[in-house]
DNA sequence: TCAGCTCTTGAATGATATTCAACGACGTCT
DNA sequence: AGACGTCGTTGAATATCATTCAAGAGCTGA
């Protein structure tokens, strides 16, 4: 739908080609989506998109936390539940964008956005793992290894293929040790 | 220093060309080496590489086995030490090619080679894993997610710049979790 | 109606990996 | 020694990217 010349709100365009963009970098991966097959996707001129993005990892940026933002509303849901169970719904939750995670790792050592984009989100997310371990009584002395042990397993999970089992196996196993002491 | 026309063997001359394609891929990162730089540093022409390599990820495939290759070696001598320290070992050693992790985990989805070293990669090393954990007498239930736990710790901590102190608690902690019961 | 801003676009530009076709040097067979 | 074919090298394409440029089209407010 190429439409726009003030009947439609720059913002309103702007999240129409950001969901293409995001469409897009889930199905067939960041490097494989080309600026091209992105402008045409959404029925734009090739460098129509550089009206409402500065790069392909401002494009990046904006999915990333299109997809954050709305797996953070969600968490509300479950952030009281079980920590096993926590535990899968996230990296169940993360899975669709499992081929962004290393995207974000190899940009974060090209863009200094992305870079700080990656920073940013493991304060976040290591802050919510933080209260969760607290909650679960976990020793203090230990609780930043645990968390980073964690949030590397979670990250493992999604960039390795792993079955059903294996990952219940992994989360089970850290859930354990997390509610024992 | 270009040179060959039978005064070299071919394996010696694809040596110098990977040896110079280690340096750089390890200093600069894979994605920010061109081929024409890789060229350049050894001195041909740019499209000489090609008669040595097929691709550029063929490059990178030869580059990833020699590394893997040298520490595999190494590994050797400290394979009879405690668990936290051969943790520690695995560590610092594969430090010197963090930028390859990130780059082997993109370029697996988009070129088979690599994403066959990659599960390969991954079975040598968890066979390790496996018999180290054994000794230690980890519980048989739970020591493949173990495995995979201590596997995505160390590429964690590998793709993330942890400092000493955050690397040795997490290794620590790792270590404690197998030493017990 | 005119001026100016917002969008859009086709056509550069420049970097990249990779291929092609020619050329030169080597080893070998005679 | 001379001819020939293979091996190695190269400069010049080619193709695909991301990104920029300059021109223009349409809306909006005077």
């Amino acid at each position: 739908m190429p439409a726009n010349k003030r009947q439609q709100g720059r913002e309103e365009k702007r999240a129409e080609l950001l969901a293409e963009a995001r469409r897009l970098f889930i199905e067939d991966g960041y490097e494989a989506t080309s600026m091209a097959a992105l402008a045409k996707a959404a029925g734009v001129a090739g460098n129509t998109i550089y009206w409402y993005f500065t790069d392909k990892d401002d494009v990046l940026l904006a999915v990333l936390n299109a997809v954050l933002s709305d797996v953070l509303t969600d968490y509300r849901q479950v952030a009281s539940a079980p920590l096993e169970d926590q535990l899968g719904w996230v990296v169940r939750q993360l899975q669709q964008m499992n081929r962004l995670v290393s995207t974000v790792h190899t940009r974060a050592a090209l863009a200094p956005a992305i870079d700080e984009w990656h920073t940013h989100f493991h304060l976040i997310t290591e802050s919510l793992f933080r209260t969760a371990l607290q909650q679960a009584g976990v020793d203090r002395a230990s609780i930043d290894a645990e968390i980073k042990i964690g949030a590397f397993a979670i990250e493992g999970m999604l960039t390795h293929g792993l079955d059903d089992a294996q990952q219940r196996a992994i989360c089970q196993r850290l859930a354990q040790q997390w509610t024992n002491g």
